[in-house]
DNA sequence: GGCGAAATCTAGACTTTGTCTAAAGTCTGT
DNA sequence: ACAGACTTTAGACAAAGTCTAGATTTCGCC
């Protein structure tokens, strides 16, 4: 266990604080508490998910900073978005290289490490443009259907 | 040139409502319309370019037939859901097996033909859970941003 | 061709996800 | 404590997609 993050994998106050300041992101009462909760461990979220559990934990946060937040980490690397359902936007803690296995039934994600799936020779992009990102999704459906 | 697409990569009406019988599916004025516009030739749209596609062809489609069409060739493996940007759905009229460069900046996509690019060792996917689709998705941005 | 049943289409209301705005609150350096 | 810059908020707004009830079309069959 280190002294960073409590057994509930959340970031202590003092922590959060210290990450958001080492991005130069201004450390403040909103933003510590979304840090606390979210980069504490290698989780999926979606922003509305999020809202509810930071104002469950008693810091009250509107929907208009939750999206803020988000971008502004994502920005600065703390998290990366992930385009994996239509229909909703999901955000990931783990910024290492990997993949995903997704589930639309239950929307549920699960990582593929970058060492357990090969992706290779990917063609050179055209133009004056540059690769940002290679992402890989596996859908999954229930055996039997 | 074949006899069943006009050179604007069009299906002549009696393609379209041949290759919906194929596949059972009853061949309303509106689906052979959508069927014409899409698959004559490889193409991404999304329900939106779709709509007043038709519209401008002549045959009044409403928004709610346009989605359950495209849902519906979906299903019958007429065309495939991309899963590419969070704020729009695109569909894709080739149903070959391959892959896509996205350019978020404005919307492009790219084909990547499957033996192009290497996906291999995917991982068996857990428990009682099959794999029913590989996408793999290059995001592009400009040089020098 | 005409008929009834079943399938389909439509307009528009509605939902959901996310964005924007103007006003109020907070923080920092001095 | 003050000014100025930054942040947060509630709620209006926007866009994509879904749903529904009623009107229309299609099909098989005579």
């Amino acid at each position: 266990m280190n002294s960073h993050a409590t057994d509930m994998g959340l970031l202590t106050p003092d922590a959060g604080e210290a990450l958001l300041r080492e991005c130069g992101i201004m450390p403040t009462q909103q933003r510590v508490e979304i840090a606390r909760q979210l980069l504490g461990r290698h989780q999926h979220v979606t922003a509305d998910t999020l809202l509810s559990r930071v104002n469950q934990a008693g810091v009250t946060v509107s929907k208009a900073t939750v999206y803020n937040t988000l971008r502004l980490f994502a920005e600065h690397g703390l998290l990366r978005e992930l385009i994996v359902d239509s229909s909703k936007t999901f955000f990931d803690s783990n910024i290492a290289a990997h993949h995903h296995f997704y589930d639309p039934d239950n929307g549920e994600l699960i990582d593929i490490g970058v060492d357990e799936i090969t992706v290779e020779n990917v063609p050179t992009p055209p133009d004056g443009r540059d690769i940002s990102d290679i992402e890989v999704v596996v859908r999954l459906t229930n055996k039997g259907l």
